[in-house]
DNA sequence: TCAAAAGTGTTCGGATTACACCCATGC
DNA sequence: GCATGGGTGTAATCCGAACACTTTTGA
């Protein structure tokens, strides 16, 4: 029993836990979302927080970030694009227990897939909104680092890319840009600019049908090989 | 009782500690320079590691950063620039037990203070040489990641100043520069670039003396207040 | 034939580059 | 004076913003 009491004290010097949080955005009709869902914990009613999970021993990091959104939300997505946002490590974010969060930021194109039930898109110009959900640990912080963390690397990364399905199209993807920057994009520019970056997108031939009131048919594109974009897609 | 033997059961798939590593670089005589120290553990003797430490229950991540620097290299640096690099977590990065790290990234002007016998700064330009030191744990990686962050974000945060001590003249803000990504600038051009950036540097008034062998007297400078640079200083 | 969406051309102004030139100091 | 490093001027060029214009479809 003694033995029992004392692991916990033993824990002092370094046995904080370490979890994994993943911060999820998709766009959804021109306007970018956030994935959150009702934490396990009873005593955190009312409020809501990212998907998140303990590490396991016998899992890395990213497998952790999977499983939380697996586990949490119903979502399978091992193509959706994971990146480590930064690591929130302060004595007191979560007031149970001493517990160091890795965060992603992950982005995936707008799904069919059913979420759990206790998993919601939220969108994020509600955050800011007259009437924002409450958010558990720190979460209210962590959230704006990840959207300006996906703000940044539209510029100069393909990522963009990584919230429309194959195969898109150039009106898409500037929709994209749009979601995600919260501006308005001329489109002869954005046009312009995305071709000119070498392997940012490739032509697949095919064209898309226009929508139901008319169009001219526009070229379809798949995502490219680049990694960073050259020159830079800047926001205004 | 339940509730208490569930407590060490659920332990065991969260129990992986929680270290800081700490990529500290400086420039030195125009060259720059990351510091490495010789690890605690007998096993690892003839590799060279990033200073490191436990996390504690009663620290943050940045205080266990700042006692990593004291404890390992005998720093005490509590003006440098500290931010975090990233979380490196594979299951293995460790042999001896499973260690997420949170990494961060130092930067600091060249100190005269001493630093202890097991620690030593190299040139990072000896790293990609033929006669590299052996590195422990995953830091091989870990290096590379750091020294680009660091490259990166001279272009577009007003970093480089955390290179030098006040007050600094351009050159020596333009020797950082060419010291941390490896290519020379034009001077004129340097020079328009940084004071067109607003709050980038703010004259002294005072003038620096020249060296031994004549010249002009340089302007003096001190850090600005911006946070970002506006335009950004483009790598050629 | 008209509205809607895709796609092209053209002009303008600001930023970047390359390099010639002037200034102040030690020896 | 002259070498050394600090600092300025300027013309050529590149790049992005703005916007007028053409093309192809559905109704």
């Amino acid at each position: 029993m003694a033995a029992r009491v004392r692991a916990p004290d033993r824990a002092p010097t370094s046995a904080c836990a370490v979890a994994v949080d993943v911060a999820l955005l998709t766009v959804t009709e021109g306007r970018l979302q956030l994935l959150l869902v009702e934490p396990d914990d009873p005593a955190l009613h009312g409020s809501l927080a990212l998907p998140g999970r303990r590490v396991r021993d016998d899992e890395d990091l990213d497998a952790t970030a999977h499983r939380a959104l697996a586990e949490l939300a119903g979502l399978r997505a091992p193509d959706a694009h994971l990146e480590q946002l930064r690591t929130y490590g302060a004595i007191a974010r979560d007031p149970r227990a001493r517990v160091v969060s890795v965060v992603y930021l992950a982005l995936t194109p707008t799904t069919d897939a059913r979420l759990g039930t206790r998993a919601r898109l939220i969108d994020v110009a509600e955050l800011d909104g007259p009437r924002p959900p409450r958010l558990a640990y720190d979460h209210d912080a962590v959230i704006p680092d990840a959207i300006e963390r996906a703000r940044a690397k539209l510029e100069y990364t393909p990522l963009a890319t990584a919230f429309v399905s194959e195969p898109f199209t150039l009106a898409e993807l500037r929709g994209i840009y749009e979601a995600v920057w919260g501006v308005a994009l001329d489109d002869a520019n954005f046009r312009r600019k995305v071709r000119s970056v070498e392997d940012f997108v490739v032509p697949t031939g095919e064209r898309s049908r226009p929508g139901p009131g008319g169009g001219r048919p526009a070229q379809s594109y798949r995502r490219g090989t680049a990694a960073r974009l050259h020159p830079a897609m800047l926001r205004p």
